[in-house]
DNA sequence: GCGTCTACTGAGTGATGATTCATTCATTCC
DNA sequence: GGAATGAATGAATCATCACTCAGTAGACGC
């Protein structure tokens, strides 16, 4: 009780307002579509008025950026957390495929804007690709590059092409169960790929 | 010279015009996105006035159906008839994926249009699944199936994740080869991928 | 209590662009 | 020659939103 409980609801409250309309938003485009959804939709479903959305955006686009760039940045840090203390490049890929599977398995709105509507546009396409999805297959990329030289994976096969083989198959797994609507877990599937993938690329 | 060569111009005129305002509006679509073209777009580039679209279609939205619906199921078609002779399942899957990848490759405007545009909403996605994506996919399975009965591939994986992985790897591909602008050919990949798929896959 | 500050509000504005339809034009047939 | 047909035109309509901004409310220091 020592700080100003008021200061500190403030400070929250802003922070929280930002928040939730990125969370606002994450669903209405996941239930619209990007390009029909209204802004006024996002500020309705956030509970604020439509012109707080632009103190905490410059635009309706920055709301999507926003989405993509916050949830990139949290994804590759995880991954990086998570593959830190193993040695083995197999094991590395595939806790990263589960990560991968296992986040978007987690919020179906999130994994409709990550797997839909981002993909949308070319624009959009080359933006983000040049920031965070260009990192991810990065990182998937330089994994392999090390399985190589280790000797587990064939070294008869390009690091770059290798790593969007399996960022493909985990990113059409991701698609088709949004897509079906049975009711299915996602994350599983990551050992699945993994084991074709692995039983392919291996020495 | 028998039939009057002024019905004939009619005719043709009247079908041209319908596959030039679809040509156009690929090429549109492709440049601009799908929900940044006008219309009017479309129409200056296949050289007809606004209205003369009405005349075709129905709305802007089937013009899109249109671009995939025909494409879908030449290739569809041409898919069938490759393989018609072929019994080697796997050699089968080789030649659907090396048409997949050659197809998209000739033209990039429709390349760009399939890997970007219909991927930009969940009704799309939906819609067209429905029709000529599930009917690929299925194409695949059932081939993967096959294989599995000739004892060629493993048959602990099940054929509808395997008929993914493979629509995965190829599609990401494609997307990748719209992304960079690097200028290399897209269809050798299709070798690559069924180099590391069906090693994978392989009893 | 009073002035100040800041977060917030939501009605209004201006631009945009899909679609329509009254009109023109070319062709065909008698 | 001239009616009839229907393809093609493109200016006008009208609904739709992203974004702005003048104003409100409430917290805080004094």
């Amino acid at each position: 009780m020592a700080s100003p409980a008021k200061r500190v609801t403030s400070r929250n409250s802003s922070t929280d307002k930002r928040a939730a309309i990125l969370r606002a938003a994450t669903r209405v485009f996941a239930g619209n579509g990007y390009f029909n959804s209204k802004v006024a939709d996002i500020a309705r479903a956030a509970d604020v008025a439509d012109g707080t959305v632009y103190l905490y955006f410059k635009s309706k686009e920055e709301i999507l950026h926003s989405i993509f760039d916050q949830n990139m940045a949290e994804a590759i840090a995880a991954a990086r957390k998570l593959i830190k203390d193993v040695s083995d490049p197999r094991e590395k890929l595939r806790r990263i495929a589960s990560l991968h599977l296992q986040r978007l398995g987690a919020d179906r709105d999130l994994a409709v804007v990550f797997q839909v509507e981002l993909r949308g546009s070319t624009k959009f396409m080359e933006e983000f690709s040049a920031a965070g999805f260009a990192e991810y297959l990065g990182l998937l990329h330089d994994i392999f590059e090390e399985g190589q030289r280790a000797g587990v994976f064939r070294k008869d096969l390009n690091a770059t092409i290798g790593a969007k083989i399996l960022f493909g198959a985990l990113d059409e797994m991701a698609t088709n169960w949004i897509i079906s609507h049975r009711n299915y877990k996602l994350e599983p599937m990551a050992d699945v790929v993994m084991d074709v993938f692995l039983n392919g690329v291996s020495d």
